[in-house]
DNA sequence: TATATTATTCTAAAATCATGGAACTATCGA
DNA sequence: TCGATAGTTCCATGATTTTAGAATAATATA
């Protein structure tokens, strides 16, 4: 994998609120202060956090969670996306999304 | 360690400048193309490489290998050390850097 | 000590990023 | 079918980042 590559998934790791959401997905649960964050991570609203594989509703359930519009929301899905560290896939409305597990893996293999 | 501690730290990795920076200590080389990188990392000039502890005119090197201002250089270590990633001193004309080990592992426990 | 070299800081400009509103598309459910 | 809900895209804007030149400070060496 090329040096830009790398940048490109720390760019996207690099802004807290994208953080956040990736760690909803990675973790699949949120935290609306973003607190603390380890192995174990502590829910303040259990009432915004998935099943494993999917979030559904997701957008309305992490604007709920973040002070943040919808179109910010999808803005930072997207760039998590290009990066390669997500699949997302819609099915109705319920929105899927998927850890890169490999890509997680890439970046600890790069600092290894 | 706080969410925004680790979106510090994936910033100062995300601009490929400042990866290639970061990695010039790391693996304690240099790659003018920045091109592949792995655990193996290979050189282009060995002669901007330096030896483990430290970096000695490491500016004039890194400004050799890379088309950036000193100031530029300058930024970006201050980025890196910011972050806690690197912590630089200066003695005389050699400029020693050092990794924060710590800081690299707490990055990998937490995509963990 | 004077001069060259090395790194930092100040300042400014161009580029990129984060964000939200409005308009739009797709889907659900009454 | 129609209204409500979910997510996307376009567009604008304020904030941040990247970058370098000039001025400055610290150090080495002739």
């Amino acid at each position: 994998m090329e040096l830009s590559n790398y940048s490109k998934i720390f760019k996207a790791l690099s802004n807290e609120q994208r953080l956040k959401i990736f760690l909803m997905i990675y973790k699949n649960c949120c935290s609306p202060e973003g607190a603390v964050v380890g192995s174990e991570f502590k829910l303040k609203d259990e009432s915004c956090c998935s099943v494993k594989g999917g979030l559904e509703k997701a957008f309305t359930r992490i604007c709920d969670c973040m002070n943040l519009s919808r179109s910010t929301i999808s803005h930072h899905f997207k760039e998590l996306q290009n990066a390669g560290l997500i699949t997302c896939e819609r099915e109705g409305q319920t929105y899927r999304c998927k850890i890169n597990q490999e890509v997680v893996e890439s970046i600890m293999d790069f600092l290894k």
